[in-house]
RNA sequence: GCCCCCGUAGCUCAGCCGGACAGAGCAUCGGAUUUCUAAUCCGACGGCCGCAGGUUCGAGUCCUGCCGGGGGCGCCA
């Protein structure tokens, strides 16, 4: 199947062809030429527009242009109808005999048809990043599990992916947590919540800087002493990243997140100057009272300070050396950054600079919308934080009542697990399901929905085809399945071989535009279709050859949706 | 003041490169379980797609202006 194109290419290239061959001559002008899922189901399974917009090019009407179009394409026994409508549309619908022999090519390919996209080629994708001491909040969750759809999607298209969790470890924090840990450190607290403490000494110590000058000044010794390598600060400061790393990986291990790194910005501390040094000598950055800051006048942005008046480097210049580093150990085609809407300006300077000192990887900004409560934006100082492991504890809390009211029989342990699946399912199908740029407002309610256009609900179909499947076994044993043909007749059963046969295009679109929620909206709607077909359609019961039919089907929804929730990083129980 | 994003049904949100009558979930109301898991399904109700112009054969989608909300803009990261 690794051959295969996927179906949109196939028909947009078929279609290109058949405008070729009735417009010789205007390659340039039918580029464009494209073929798109059907708006409708009456209008066929997929259509192509570019008759409309060409009128004027080719000089001739639409509905000429389709029907020339039309006239000459090549054979294509993918095409069972194509067919000309409205002021110029064209609509195709598939062969049902080939639709159902793609799909066998699917099933029986591990890879469920899906394009080595990426073969050869590298992404770092730089997500979750938090800040050592301080507890991660629900404010972090979206970057993490953005970031690792993308990392899952992009791996599992072929892709060498460098995940990256870059830490915040450096800079002015530091010495005011160093200041605070000296004056103020509860040792029973530090050892039953560290990071909490680690957070509690920061607050008091930072509040405590802005009220004195001196109290102020001490934290920046500090922090001086730290950056010149003291030893006693330098092992305070490693303890910091032990405890709070501690307290990441339980958290991370609860969402099934791994990293290939966890580098923090401390990592690239040894490289400033030498960044600082280039982008001095190359001009793109000059004095200015007394700090050394960054112009782009050809970029239309405002400038930005990459090295303090006080000589410390600002974190334009860590990003830099970043992106530096990692282009020169990991030679990558792109590196993407997960992160809130707040740095969007300063990864556009940190990509300008990128790009003046030669880089040409690609440098993507996937930013989302800050997580807000309704009553308005929540702090640390207005102690409105909802701290991301009581979220998952409720979400785990939710889920574990509702399995132990549906499924009373399974075993404790059995009914923990699902718990776990379905409760972390729901909090991350929240953030992936719809698009990362709107505004979000927290409501617990819909972070933990356990039904409707939810992760439980896609768990469920999935939950239900495996049932299916043992039962089928049960009452026949032995019997292999891939013996028979698909045979898709009803069009409810049509409608979800042509969906399925879709995903591979859809792993495309969700990887180009750096989109989960791509996925995520096609997987419900597998469901949707799936759930339609189970609660309308028997199949059990059925006569030898619809009913292995149907249950093939169930199997390959099952596959494809198994496939779909592990790349947003979902996982899928057989028994929920 | 300048820049970026958002504004779609009562609520929360989809809507990919502009395409054929604007879609879900929740809520409300009415149906479906002797059957393969009802965390489900079927149906009803519900929308000057913030406002006003413009481009286009065609605009929720692109452009301009305005209104409302959020964020950012030289010594935090």
């Amino acid at each position: 199947m690794d051959n295969m194109s996927t179906l949109n290419s196939l028909l947009t290239d078929w279609m290109r062809a058949a405008f070729q061959a009735a417009f010789p001559g205007q390659d340039q002008a039918l580029a464009a030429v494209a073929v798109e899922p059907a708006a409708s189901p009456e209008f066929g399974d997929y259509q192509c527009n570019a008759a409309m917009g060409l009128a004027r090019t080719l000089r001739q009407a639409p509905r000429a242009i389709a029907a020339a179009a039309i006239a000459h394409a090549p054979p294509q026994p993918a095409v069972a109808r194509l067919e000309q409508a409205g002021p110029g549309f064209i609509n195709l619908t598939l062969d049902d005999a080939w639709l159902a022999a793609r799909l066998e090519g699917m099933l029986s390919d591990p890879r469920l048809g899906a394009p080595l996209a990426g073969a050869g080629r590298t992404v770092v994708i730089d997500y979750s990043s938090p800040n050592v001491a301080k507890p991660m909040h629900i404010g972090h969750i979206r970057s993490t599990v953005i970031g690792n759809a993308l990392d899952r999607l992009h791996r599992f298209l072929g892709y060498r992916v460098i995940a990256d969790n870059h830490l915040g470890d450096w800079g002015t924090q530091f010495g005011i947590l160093i200041q605070g840990y000296r004056h103020f450190l509860d040792r029973a607290a530090l050892a039953a919540a560290p990071v909490e403490e680690l957070e509690r000494l920061y607050v008091r110590s930072y509040e405590r800087a802005r009220a004195e000058e001196d109290w102020m000044a001490q934290c920046r010794k500090e922090l001086v002493k730290l950056q010149a390598g003291d030893p006693e600060n330098l092992a305070l400061w490693q303890e910091f990243i032990r405890l709070s790393r501690g307290e990441f990986d339980r958290i991370y291990a609860r969402l099934n997140v791994t990293f290939d790194l966890t580098r923090g910005e401390s990592h690239y501390h040894d490289r400033l100057p030498g960044v600082i040094e280039r982008l001095e000598s190359t001009g793109l950055a000059r004095e200015s009272e007394g700090a050394l800051v960054a112009f782009f006048d050809g970029d239309k942005l405002p400038p930005c300070i990459v090295r303090k008046s006080d000589g410390a480097f600002n974190y334009a210049a860590t990003d830099v050396a970043t992106v530096l580093s990692r282009v020169e150990e990991f030679n990558p085609a792109a590196i993407i950054y997960v992160t809130d809407e707040r740095q969007q300006l300063h990864f556009r300077q940190v990509f300008a600079l990128a790009r003046q000192l030669g880089v040409g990887a690609e440098l993507v900004h996937v930013w989302f919308g800050l997580m807000r409560l309704p009553e308005g934006t929540f702090s640390t100082r207005q102690g409105n934080v909802i701290k991301l492991e009581m979220l998952l504890d409720e979400a785990e809390t939710r889920a574990l009542a509702m399995v132990r009211e549906s499924s009373p029989n399974m075993p404790a342990e059995q009914q923990r697990a699902v718990a776990r699946a379905v409760g972390i399912g729901a909090v991350k199908y929240a953030d992936l399901s719809q698009n990362p740029q709107s505004l979000v407002t927290f409501s617990w309610d819909k972070a933990l929905a356990l039904t409707g256009n939810s992760a439980p609900y896609l768990q469920y179909a999935h939950a239900r085809i495996c049932s299916v499947l043992d039962k089928y076994r049960e009452r026949h044993p032995g019997v292999r399945l891939e013996n028979y043909p698909l045979r898709p007749e009803l069009p409810v059963e049509r409608a979800l071989s042509l969906h399925l046969a879709r995903f591979p295009d859809i792993l495309l679109g969700a990887a180009r535009l750096y989109r989960p929620s791509i996925l995520a909206d096609y997987l419900y709607a597998l469901a949707g279709h799936y759930s339609n077909f189970y609660q309308n359609v028997p199949f059990l019961k059925e006569a030898e050859g619809i009913r292995e039919s149907r249950v093939r089907l169930c199997a390959a929804v099952a596959g494809v949706l198994r496939q779909g929730l592990d790349l947003l990083g979902i996982e899928a129980p057989e028994r929920i």
